[in-house]
DNA sequence: ATCATTAAAGATACTTGGTCTCATTACGAG
DNA sequence: CTCGTAATGAGACCAAGTATCTTTAATGAT
């Protein structure tokens, strides 16, 4: 399990090293707190993580990151802007607004339904963001429990 | 029609009236700007509109429109927050990249798309947000014209 | 009309997320 | 092994927003 994890790791500074940055030290290691990372978290989280390097390190390593697709950032319910792993290529997100977990939406058929709603409005489609929000299995099951406990 | 955009700032103002809020020469002041800005907007751009007002009170009077939706915060591609006036209820916005005008998508057929896609993956909907990019008819128009003249 | 209550304003310090600059360090190609 | 250049770290800076505190002004009761 911990193997896969560092394979993990080791496969986004492949990313990186394949579009021409180099693998450092710092990387290395903002790469294996992401990849052991199982829900959305904010540049604060890895900073507390991972304390010794510096403050714009971190910024820039998220920005490249995501500049290359490693990473993508998701929109909380409130407006916050966090990031997680991204499996390349457009998606959505079912984000767990419970244990922050989430899951992706691949077979976005909200395309067609945007396309024909914006042409409809005079509008030539570009693009679009969309996030959901919900409790996910595991979550909702819980939820029960406890309403049952209480009774 | 300078008349109608005053209607306006006055609706907003009895919006406030209403909920048991002041009516106060700052508010009056803010609301009377949204009411002419035909775009999204920041606090920023607020804040060079009426530079005689405190700064805190601009977020304040911000938070408080949000909150008795007479604004919304709309989602930039870039992951920038802005305001703009709402029309109140649910609805997702077509905002133009060009402009920065925007239209509301009213009948929301996405929910019951998202509905059963959620609970195929066990997931208990709650919320989405959803916004949406493109050129608007009057932007694409002009696009056209542009690249005709480049032939 | 005026006065007291209390909400709201203004000033300002602080927080958070992020960028910019610049001097120093360290990767990796030769 | 060494050298050029990319990347780091420190720290100033910025924008958005919140918290605190004192002063001002809108409103309801007289």
């Amino acid at each position: 399990m911990r193997k896969r994890v560092n394979a993990l790791a080791e496969q986004l500074l492949e990313t990186l090293e394949q579009q021409g940055y180099r693998s450092t030290s710092p990387r290395r290691a903002v790469a294996q707190v992401i990849a052991n990372q199982g829900k959305h978290f904010t540049a604060e989280d890895l900073r507390e993580k991972l304390p010794s390097l510096g403050r714009a390190t971190i910024f820039r390593s998220l920005k490249l990151l995501v500049e290359t697709g490693v990473l993508c950032r998701v929109l909380l319910e409130d407006g916050d802007l966090h990031y997680q792993l991204s499996h390349r290529g457009h998606h959505h997100h079912l984000l767990c607004v419970e244990c922050g977990s989430s899951q992706d939406l691949l077979g976005c058929d909200i395309e067609k339904l945007l396309q024909q709603t914006s042409a409809s409005h005079g509008f030539e489609l570009s693009g679009h963001w969309l996030e959901v929000y919900g409790r996910c299995r595991s979550c909702s099951k819980s939820e029960t429990s406890v309403e049952l406990a209480a009774v």
